[in-house]
DNA sequence: TGTATGTTTCGCTAATTGACGAAATAATGG
DNA sequence: CCATTATTTCGTCAATTAGCGAAACATACA
């Protein structure tokens, strides 16, 4: 049961569930971009992509400075199918969808120095 | 999001997870016959069998004292054949299907009283 | 009507989990 | 080698949750 128990764990956090719906209609996406997408802090989103990545449902590849998260392979079909199903018309699912395409528009560096400004802001209230 | 999430959430449970495959396989269960075979306090059931209503995977159904548990007929399809495949040679799933046979011999009434008798022996430790 | 019994609700405690900042790690580029 | 930058790990705090016993509720039966 341990692995189930795994995978529904790790899908019973709305953040999560919103980074598995990105992934299953954006192939690949970088953490900075996901952290934007978000609006979480880096480490809480890293923290999020261990426990997906433990469940088996995420698997990670690193290109130089960063690192891209996708669907695995081995990626439950049926559990992909009833997601794609319950999520497709979702309203926060949907605004993701349209953020990720502005997001994924600028270079991941620009997407750091906005995260650092968000950063900075939150430390001078 | 809300309902997706609410169901994952209600199999991101272990003592949750069992009663669903327990319920898949025995298309009704009565209260005490779940908490027979969970080996916890009725109140514990109880709370789990609400979170799993308020999640729409099951129903219940009450005759006289007893308050017997489905699977809901919205049980999203998907979702279930994912679980029939992942959790169909789990150990601790095939476990609980033995047990329920011996459960499901007794009476409901004899299976309460055996329920008492571990509470007098919790209490008495 | 009163008593016994199955289930649920309530109040509490202990364990788990999400979130963050700070510090550590890893990789690029001067 | 040193500075910069993207990500992860660690420590901590607040919020959530599983578990239980006691009490409330609901139903059957004497």
């Amino acid at each position: 049961m341990e692995q189930t128990l795994n995978i529904a764990k790790a899908l019973a956090d709305g953040s999560r569930m919103r980074v598995i719906a990105a992934l299953m209609s954006r192939e690949e996406l970088c953490v900075c971009q996901i952290t934007e997408m978000l609006q979480l802090a880096p480490a809480t989103v890293s923290r999020h992509m261990t426990i997906l990545h433990n469940a088996r449902l995420v698997q990670s590849r690193k290109e130089g400075r960063w690192v891209f998260y996708r669907l695995t392979a081995v990626f439950p079909d049926l559990l992909r199918q009833w997601l794609t199903g319950s999520l497709d018309d979702v309203t926060q699912i949907q605004a993701d969808r349209r953020r990720l395409e502005t997001i994924l528009a600028c270079d991941p560096d620009d997407l750091c120095r906005q995260q650092k400004k968000r950063k900075k802001c939150r430390a001078r209230e």
